[in-house]
DNA sequence: CGCATATTTAACCTACTCGTTTTGAAACAA
DNA sequence: TTGTTTCAAAACGAGTAGGTTAAATATGCG
């Protein structure tokens, strides 16, 4: 798997039982056992799903006497954020492009599809 | 692994050819030669690359003679920041606990909003 | 100390990922 | 048809993910 920062988020994401973790602990901090105690597995299980949020960064972890408290850590989820934003634009054109192709079919009979040939040969030239 | 379409999508995020991929392909469409170019993998690789992004539904693809063409899918990118947007107020918070520190701190320096590492520090309490 | 509670670690298993090389297939040209 | 180009699929191996059970560890109580 790889190491860097955002791929160990991106995995760690990946999983449902790691999101509904971190969704319940945006209710509050919580042991192991209570975090396990929704799903179908065994608290090992539970146990080293914690192991990868922590090592993500999405959790921190503290004792409070034989228990071990999880706690919420967004800012790695803000850095996805970041990333993602980047392509914001990209849902934000397909939206505006299919209200231009909708209009342009509803006016007349257009013939123009490969305008997105045209977007491939710009993509052609390599820098 | 998991096959519910977010952890689909976040499974394909998380590597980072597959991420640079993406980021090609918000310049245009491109071939799988020409995606793989920048690496140093071979081209099968790039190939079963591309397979996992079509079923993340985060590219399409289409055919030009005897080429394939990758084409920038978006949507699934922005239900994963419909996703993380729940978790936005707690990065927040994070920073207004920042800022109380900051602002307790009060004295040398304000100039970078940038200073992530006194987050980390809270954190990381790693031991 | 001895014991209980809460959690982690170890050992193991299965299945998958990601890379390789080799082979197959689709589109097209001569 | 044959050949070329471009890509996908098959087959294989090393490493990893995620699950289990059983044992080890850390903390607190009497």
């Amino acid at each position: 798997m790889a190491t860097d920062p955002l791929s160990l988020v991106f995995q760690a994401l990946a999983d449902p039982i790691r999101r509904a973790i971190l969704t319940r602990l945006t209710t509050g901090d919580a042991t192991v056992a209570e975090l396990a105690e929704p799903f179908d597995v065994t608290q090992p299980a539970i146990s080293r799903h914690l192991k990868v949020l922590e090592t993500a960064g999405l959790i921190s972890r503290t004792r409070r006497a034989t228990a071990r408290l999880s706690h919420l850590e967004a800012e790695p989820l803000r850095e996805v954020t970041t990333w993602l934003a980047r392509y914001q634009q990209f849902w934000d054109e397909s939206h505006e492009r299919l209200d231009e192709l909708l209009a342009a079919l509803q006016s007349k009979r257009q013939d123009d599809p490969d305008r997105t040939d045209a977007v491939a040969e710009k993509g052609n030239g390599h820098g």
